[in-house]
DNA sequence: TGTACATCAGTGAACGCGCGTTCACTGATGTAC
DNA sequence: TGTACATCAGTGAACGCGCGTTCACTGATGTAC
């Protein structure tokens, strides 16, 4: 977690306290959500004196913002790399089917596994184009991209209907996103493992139905 | 806001302090949600040294534990005031879905109008019960059990198969509250509010389809 | 190739703030005899 | 009916804490001549 090489008082690389003061905000948030993104706590990790952040961030708030987009990143990969994994089909509809489930599974895991970066990644005041699409800051398509392209597939695969396309993100955005913050930080919290995994077959069930 | 009457050292009617700190709490939890909830301006709102407060809560976590609770009970009033009010259709059909759509309305009303205190109803560490249901509190029947009662109709009036009954609550919730906090926390929170009807519109629509 | 100087990114010390919480107290209320 | 006393719910003052933020500084790095 230190800086390790440099002396307590050196100069490190160009931009390197920078970015570890966002990876050291990152783990702030991954353990207590955004609240938890202290500046002062950031540095000490970082082991830089607390005003040194404001060489870097006009604020504290300017670093959380920061934190939040690499979180919502973060997200994002999770859910690219699981989609990559699910297993081709030999019918095109299960294949497409199989898409969006990896992409609800891999967003409901991240959740589960990583609350506080989770709340964190939906945490940052007002831009919705972020998490909800084009890209723009190197990191890479956004969760809302990825659900879109999900849905275009199983349109080609005739699978959802063509004139219900449209907007057809939300809806499933919405379980998805309610079922994660209901069993995670909500009043399901503490309902045992076994069951949550049933709820989250009910709501794929639901979900598929709906199309 | 202040207590009124007594005087500046005078010892108020029995119970009236802790209640108005309640309400206090609820106003802080309105504006600003459950982090809001701060002791000390409760207190001042009541017109009260802080340290009073610790005659009636152990600590500050406890008296947002009822702020929470209350929360969540004008809910569940909200919810039970609109399904009241939902018209009679001559179809038991359609009255049984005019309740269900009543309950979702009121429910995506009230994160929208009372953003606040919507996170705050779902701020309370632990228990699922008093959202969940079984009321006790005093407080009459809490949005898990309304949404039960409407879904028992639904099958009552064959619109629902009984088979898919058991636990429809949850992905119907799941949509509800995923919409809501997208919409009124989340990064759908700036969209115009003619586009959040519309959405809304897109949710209902996809709920129908997947009963 | 060497010197003068601007820029940049860190240090050290301090600030005011509001918070939750604890202490010893006081005066009003209700009960026992 | 009157007095003694326990209980209860408030007061007043203070605590330590950690936070975000600002100030004046210093030393290393890179550039101009």
């Amino acid at each position: 977690m230190s800086a390790g090489p440099p002396g307590p008082s050196g100069h490190r690389p160009p931009g390197q306290v920078r970015s570890a003061l966002i990876a050291a905000g990152l783990e702030l948030a991954r353990a207590g959500g955004p609240d938890a993104v202290v500046l002062r706590e950031a540095t000490r990790r970082v082991g830089v004196v607390p005003n040194a952040a404001y060489r870097h961030f006009v604020d504290r708030d300017a670093l959380l913002a920061d934190v939040c987009v690499a979180a919502m990143g973060e997200l994002a990969r999770r859910m690219r790399e699981r989609v990559a994994a699910a297993p081709e089909q030999g019918d095109p509809k299960q294949t497409a089917i199989a898409r969006l489930d990896a992409l609800g599974e891999a967003y409901l895991e991240f959740a589960t596994q990583d609350t506080g970066l989770f709340a964190t990644a939906f945490a940052l005041p007002g831009h919705l184009e972020y998490a909800a699409g084009r890209a723009g800051h190197g990191l890479g398509p956004m969760p809302f991209q990825l659900l879109s392209t999900a849905l275009d597939e199983l349109v080609t695969a005739g699978v959802l209907p063509a004139e219900r396309r449209p907007d057809a993100e939300y809806p499933i955005w919405s379980c998805l996103h309610g079922l994660a913050t209901l069993t995670t930080s909500g009043p399901l919290r503490e309902i045992p493992e076994p069951i949550v995994r049933h709820l989250r077959d009910q709501v794929f069930g639901f979900i598929t139905r709906g199309l």
